[in-house]
DNA sequence: TTTTATAGTGAGACAGAGTATCAGGAGCCG
DNA sequence: CGGCTCCTGATACTCTGTCTCACTATAAAA
């Protein structure tokens, strides 16, 4: 069963609808690179209205397909998610995003919780470098300044 | 020393003239509680510009005088910062937050660059959770849904 | 297959956050 | 005090995302 098929499959389970504009925009999200933006989706799908992308967009986030990446810059990008709960690592330079999920987050949490007192629900963690072929081409390049 | 006058001395440092707009937008951050926006600065800061506020909200940030945080729904907030690195946890209740800076992230950071051969530059990380008191007014309460 | 209730769509208006422009005003330095 | 610049404020603009509403197409019943 291809990707798409699998989103669709999961749509229906949730009582979503499969129209024509939704395969649309699942397709060019399937054809993305690594990470994206809602624009991209949006040149990438024709004829398909922008409300609808972010609709979309939206609900494919919801139904934990699609996860939100927060880029340096402060724009929102989106990825495929692969796993359940996991983070990323972006390389500043040329903008490749790595999973990770074996981290000690949890343990963190936990102290965090019994430290504070809060119920903890969530967290987000973004974590920003240069990747190893970066730092081959510009080695401490341009890293000086605001 | 005041805290206005420590941060208008380090405008100063660094080159940065001492305007009467300035000022205001400083005495505005000053007086808002922990944590706040950049339309809570503009409204309680009367006779600046929107503009000016915004570039002086950058120029603070800049300067490391006032770091950002992301709310849950999305929203970037401002606070003072009150010392270097540190993380947030907010109550998804009240908005109440809490720094903590006591975290073990830096070892999950060198391990992380050990596996994957980047050079790890700076990491965001915020936790959101209830507090204290707003479990005892609302235990558990409207945590189902979207 | 036809009907039907209603979820979904698209165009465009709208909203909020932030930036660019530019003429005029105010700091800082000599 | 004079003047070079930086800074300011008004406003237009961009970008991202949401809302509205008349219309369409889906899924399920008949």
């Amino acid at each position: 069963m291809s990707d798409i098929d699998l989103i669709i499959e999961r749509l229906e389970m949730r009582g979503h609808r499969v129209t024509a504009s939704r395969r649309r925009v699942i397709e060019a999200v399937l054809a993305q690179p690594s990470h994206f933006t809602v624009d991209d989706v949006l040149h990438s799908a024709r004829k398909v209205g922008r409300a609808t992308v972010f609709r979309t967009m939206k609900l494919l986030h919801d139904l934990n397909l699609v996860c939100r990446v927060l880029l340096d810059d402060g724009t929102l990008h989106y990825r495929l998610s692969t796993r359940g709960h996991h983070h990323h690592l972006v390389c500043t330079d040329c903008g490749r995003v790595e999973d990770f999920s074996n981290c000690d987050v949890g343990a963190l949490v936990q102290e965090l919780s019994r430290a504070t007192a809060y119920e903890i629900q969530t967290h987000w963690l973004e974590v920003y470098g240069r990747c190893a072929s970066c730092r081959l081409l510009h080695p401490r390049a341009a890293s000086i300044g605001s």
